[in-house]
DNA sequence: TCTGGGGTCCTAGGACCC
DNA sequence: TCTGGGGTCCTAGGACCC
């Protein structure tokens, strides 16, 4: 089917190595490097537990506090019920960052292709330095020795001929693991696996494909592709295709940013206009500084409310101008969000978003 | 179990212009 | 007076990622 011999594209396309990186437990590892007084303990760093009584969810836990069924993900009230004696701590979102940068920096001096996936995952390609996988796990050994010594951190990674492939792999092992995944394995690997492993397959989407019989990625691979379409659309043909393996996507280094946001849930759900308006500018005056400070000018204002029920909104507005003021970001996030107060209704969360940013290049050619 | 906070991307309908 | 089709932008909501 592939034999486009006449146009020799896919014939002298040279297979391709891929890697993928996943810190392992990021957050708390960091904790435990900083703070080593704390190693061997369970540690579970999100929101405040509060005695059990505290909102919000576990960001990352370490392997101790997994003893205890203590997942990331998990309400932070039910962490403490199984685990009260663990040590809890704040998100220090800035500690992490700076630590992931300088990860980030080590790996990719290793990469033709580079692409960081979240805070503390990457991925490389490192097609023109290994000519096998044999060589290609050399050079892995290398990448984890090093990280390990400059950093005093531990990885996993995963090695396949494509993005989905890696990072499967790499979450096969761990901690400190390394998954070798070679073309010929490739179904045999996949197979078994539920459906849920597959990138951009979440809860909703996986429950869909349960009702259709598809559980493991095996059967979406035997699935008639026609009725996939029909009903995810796109995706139904994206996700036939990656169910057999297949990913044509480039590792390649993500642009520029395209939104700046802050959202906050209440400590309790209120009614409390004033208090409501006022956290609301707080916020920001969040978004404005680090909209300055990534020296962007943008046109749109978006503010997201959560009523004690869960029921969420968004409500937007496109000026007719562009700015970078704060009090642009006040004002209109005030006209947006005054439909959504009502007395009767409890808030539990707002947020403010500015978007639609305007690169330095298109404004100089509207000037 | 009672559900964070930072984002990205996609879809679908409607407005508006030519 | 009624009616096209294409393109672009805006808005709201939802799924997904870490």
């Amino acid at each position: 089917m592939e034999q486009q011999i006449g146009k020799g594209k896919l014939m002298s396309e040279k297979k391709r190595i891929i890697l993928h990186v996943d810190m392992d437990h990021f957050f708390t590892a960091v904790e435990e490097r900083e703070h080593p007084e704390y190693k061997g303990k369970p540690l579970v760093v999100g929101a405040d537990p509060k005695e059990g009584k505290g909102r919000g969810v576990v960001s990352t836990c370490n392997y101790e506090a997994r003893k205890f069924g203590v997942r990331s993900g998990m309400p932070i009230s039910r962490a403490w019920k199984l685990c009260p004696s663990a040590v809890y701590l704040p998100v220090n979102y800035e500690l992490y960052v700076k630590v992931s940068h300088e990860i980030m920096d080590i790996l990719r001096t290793h990469a033709d292709k580079f692409e960081q996936w979240g805070i503390d995952e990457a991925f490389l390609d490192i097609t023109s330095q290994a000519k096998d996988y044999a060589e290609a796990e050399v050079l892995t050994r290398e990448i984890k020795k090093e990280i390990l010594e400059k950093q005093k951190l531990t990885c996993s990674i995963g090695i396949g001929l494509n993005k989905l492939v890696a990072k499967i792999a790499s979450d096969i092992q761990k901690p400190d693991g390394l998954t070798i995944v070679r073309e010929a394995e490739v179904d045999r690997f996949l197979e078994p696996l539920p459906v849920r492993r597959l990138l951009w397959v979440g809860r909703k989407t996986e429950q869909k494909l349960k009702t259709m019989g598809i559980n493991t990625i095996g059967d979406l691979a035997r699935y008639d592709p026609a009725v996939l379409v029909e009903t995810f659309g796109v995706v139904g043909t994206q996700m036939h295709l990656m169910a057999r393996g297949i990913d044509r996507s480039e590792v390649e280094e993500r642009g520029e940013i395209k939104s700046i946001g802050r959202d906050v849930t209440f400590q309790e759900d209120t009614s409390n206009v004033e208090f409501i308006l006022n956290t609301l500018y707080a916020l920001a005056d969040e978004v404005h500084r680090d909209s300055l400070r990534q020296n962007v000018n943008f046109k749109t204002v978006t503010v997201r409310i959560r009523y004690e029920n869960f029921e969420t909104h968004t409500h937007s507005k496109t000026l007719p101008f562009i700015t970078n003021r704060l009090e642009d970001i006040k004002k209109t996030a005030k006209e947006l969000i005054q439909s959504y107060l009502r007395p009767d209704r409890n808030v539990r969360l707002v947020g403010v978003r500015v978007s639609n940013f305007i690169s330095a290049e298109k404004q100089k050619t509207l000037m």
